[in-house]
DNA sequence: CAAATATTTGAACGTTCAATCAACTGTTCA
DNA sequence: TGAACAGTTGATTGAACGTTCAAATATTTG
């Protein structure tokens, strides 16, 4: 396993479109952030405003524990930045895509078709 | 568990912009969809063009059985639609917004930020 | 320095989920 | 009718993942 798309290259034509696997993967994991609820939840607060880890676990009745696991997975994908202040750490988006990507989704959502 | 936004609510002022409990959590399942990079495969072959469950598992070198499955996934999500055509069944999306989603991720994904 | 506060980290546990395999349903055609 | 082909489905298995709990790491303050 591994390859499978280098055989849609192989089909011509039609391949020209097609992300590579590699964007494929890359994609799959950006919109794998998005696809748990917690952390759509984290990302929905932080863009009202920044806030540190011990708000957004008041905010959303979660452990502190559990939301710094999933800050954790944010940061790694780089959609949240951490700054230290003082005892506390603050929060905040730390991507423009976000925003817009919930949006656009959002308005999917609210769409019954 | 099972609420957690109703305090977001509380917080007041700000709350106003956050979507409700239930459409994060249907941006959840959403974005799961897109998710893994198996359905995102599957959703680019067809976005190219209508295929045949057998042809989507050529294209990917996927098992048919896998495909099947994943393609159910993806019905019930809304996001493609099978039509039987003989003894085959024709796939396609089912969703303007599946191309459009996909390339506003794609764009993210070809930023090097 | 010790206590208190804020957050991170790691292990453990339970759940979710995708792929596999085998069996089954439907359709064509000889 | 029966063989061949196209797809679906259900059970199983293994990996990935989110939460919890306990312990550890700052940082501030008395």
């Amino acid at each position: 396993m591994g390859e499978g798309v280098e055989d849609i290259k192989k089909a011509g034509k039609a391949a020209a479109a097609l992300p590579s696997e590699d964007e494929m993967y890359e994609l799959a994991d950006l919109f794998k952030m998005f696809g748990d609820s917690t952390r759509v939840k984290i990302l929905s607060c932080l863009q009202i405003r920044n806030m540190y880890v011990g708000e957004i676990a008041d905010t959303l009745n979660m452990t502190i524990s559990a939301v710094s696991h999933q800050l954790r997975v944010l940061r790694g994908a780089k959609l949240v930045k951490g700054t230290k202040e003082g005892k506390e750490v603050r929060y905040s988006l730390d991507d423009d895509h976000v925003t817009k990507i919930m949006e656009y989704g959002l308005t999917h959502v609210n769409e019954d078709k």
